[in-house]
RNA sequence: GGAUGGGUGGCCGAGUGGUUUAAGGCACCGGUCUUGAAAACCGGCAGGCCGGAAACGGUCUCGGGGGUUCGAAUCCCUCCCCAUCCGCCA
């Protein structure tokens, strides 16, 4: 969430931020998006000193009226009375056009993303993205054979199975067993061992580890910036008991639904003048009206597609104090993602499933040490790759790759021998005090007076089911077999998963 | 799911059957005193928003929302949360 305040004072630079971002948002330049927040936030001041004043004139009142009464004075309490009788009306006009101003307002500012930091290169798409080449680390791997994908070798050994797993889930799902279970339970010990660790030096670990709530609120969700734009990522949670009592009432689903019926009756009556396209919107209407009515439904919960979303929420809508900080926080959690928009991408194998788990980092921090953190957080996640022994590098999001919350972000991409390339295994993301204001998230100085926004950033510490995936790509041998890295040896028990 | 009792400032806690300004304590900050500290005493001490260069003024917030009223922490409705007991349950 922008602060109002800012854009009021730099609109211009507010505006080439933007710029930076994308060209359009909602169909808007950044400069008409400027111009129409500038438009509301100006008709919002002047409604709210109206509604004020009126209201100012009307406690004055009553407090006279009280005073009048006190001394017996019935005829002139009689007269403020009427006065302020008429007043009413009128201040609750006022109210209700400050109140809608202010929620206009609010959601204009609500749907647009965070502004990139002034380092972050500008460009549309990952192409634009840029490495950073001192924190790329090792080689890949050498090769005397053609290596093999992780689904072919996790099926070969007859762990991984996705046909069962389609059969009892739908797609994008998966049965590990065995070893390879053992090595998803493996490598989430491993990584919470890593960032809960503490470091003499204090530059890595440090992270407190939670055990946070898998489903969260509407609130929890915009807080974090997954709402209120990217709903069609999320998987929502209901009671289906609960939802039909609410969604049975009258109202415009019924309506809809009403109207759709009657269009096709008369069409079934008329055959020649059917109008699928009609039809077809009645009952788009229906759809929507439908969706609505889930979306209103309070007592719905949200499967947390990362535990970015609980963490951070953990702080909202409190003042700490400034000794509590830098708060490091991590959790092992799986996460749940509706890939809604990756319909044909990565449907082999592991890389892109509806459930996975997920080390997670979050810090809550000072404005002047986000900067900071935001390095140190992503030396904690390569420490991990690092002490596996798997080649990485680093990349900087261009402007338009970056998440809707995020100011500046890392990703760091693994070497996959099986695909022959790098792939994405930990996101590392300044959000700045963005998502601070969304959740109310402040805190106090130490000296000075008053309350901060915090900053907040999250990163992968890792994905596991991806570095799941990077361990049996780069640990494969010629006969299918894979060697169990060192520091994960005495997780597992073992030193390599035999070949069937 | 049923029954009952609750939710007040950073914390504790008074106020609750109508008349502005939420008592008091603890904690915290500043000061006096002291070699220093403690104690004592004096003072300060919620947050958001709007206006203002500032001083300051206004407005909102007693779990959330709505209502009654000239006026609501207080009365009414509704939702949420917490506690205890019962039932069910991993």
């Amino acid at each position: 969430m922008h602060d109002i305040k800012q854009i009021r004072e730099n609109r211009d630079a507010f505006v080439a931020a933007l710029a930076r971002r994308a060209s359009a948002f909602d169909g808007r330049s950044p400069d008409e998006t400027a111009a129409d927040i500038l438009d509301l936030d100006a008709r919002w001041r002047a409604a709210k000193a109206n509604f004020e004043q009126h209201r100012a004139r009307q406690n004055e009142a009553s407090r006279a009226i009280g005073q009048a009464k006190a001394k017996k004075d019935e005829a002139g309490a009689k007269a403020l009375m009427d006065e302020v009788a008429h007043l009413k009306q009128a201040i609750q006009k006022d109210e209700a056009d400050e109140r809608a101003l202010d929620e206009e307002l609010k959601k204009k500012l609500a749907g647009l993303p965070n502004l990139p930091a002034e380092d972050v290169p500008a460009g549309p798409d990952e192409a634009f993205n840029v490495e950073v080449k001192e924190r790329a680390f090792g080689a890949p791997p050498k090769f005397d054979f053609k290596p093999k994908e992780h689904f072919e070798l996790g099926e070969a050994l007859g762990l991984m199975d996705f046909e069962r797993a389609a059969k009892v889930s739908g797609a994008r799902f998966v049965y590990l067993k065995g070893a390879l279970a053992k090595l998803e339970r493996s490598l989430g010990a491993f990584m919470l061992d890593v960032q809960t660790a503490k470091f003499d030096d204090g530059k890595l670990g440090g992270y407190v580890e939670i055990v946070p709530p898998l489903m969260v609120t509407d609130d929890a969700a915009f807080g974090t910036g997954q709402l209120p734009k990217f709903e069609e990522d999320l998987f929502a949670a209901v009671n289906i008991r609960e939802i039909a009592q609410v969604a049975t009432g009258p109202g415009k689903v019924l309506e809809a639904y009403e109207s759709a019926l009657r269009i096709e009756e008369f069409q079934t009556a008329h055959p020649e003048e059917v109008d699928y396209e009609q039809l077809g919107a009645a009952y788009q209407r229906t759809a929507e009206a439908a969706q609505e009515r889930i979306r209103s439904f309070k007592r719905k919960r949200w499967l947390i597609p990362t535990a970015e979303v609980p963490l951070t929420n953990l702080v909202r809508e409190e003042i700490l104090d400034e000794a509590q900080l830098p708060m490091r926080l991590t959790a092992w959690t799986p996460c749940f993602r509706a890939e809604a928009g990756a319909a044909g991408k990565d449907t082999r194998g592991m890389i892109r499933q509806h459930q996975f788990s997920k080390v997670e980092l979050v810090s809550i921090v000072a404005p002047e040490q986000s900067v900071a953190e935001h390095e140190r957080m992503t030396d904690c996640a390569q420490e991990v790759l690092k002490r596996l022994g798997l080649a990485h590098r680093v990349v900087t999001l261009c402007t338009g790759d970056m998440g809707f919350s995020a100011q500046k972000t890392y990703d760091i991409e693994v070497w996959l021998p099986g695909q022959d390339r790098f792939r994405e295994i930990s996101s590392c993301s300044n959000c700045g005090d963005f998502q601070a204001r969304r959740m109310n998230a402040r805190y106090r100085p130490k000296d000075g007076k008053g309350t901060r926004f915090v900053h907040t950033l999250n990163g992968s510490g890792l994905a596991v089911g991806r570095t799941l995936i990077a361990v049996l790509e780069n640990y494969q041998d010629a006969d299918g077999s894979i060697r169990i890295p060192d520091v994960l040896q005495h997780y597992m028990g073992m030193k390599k998963i035999e070949k069937r």
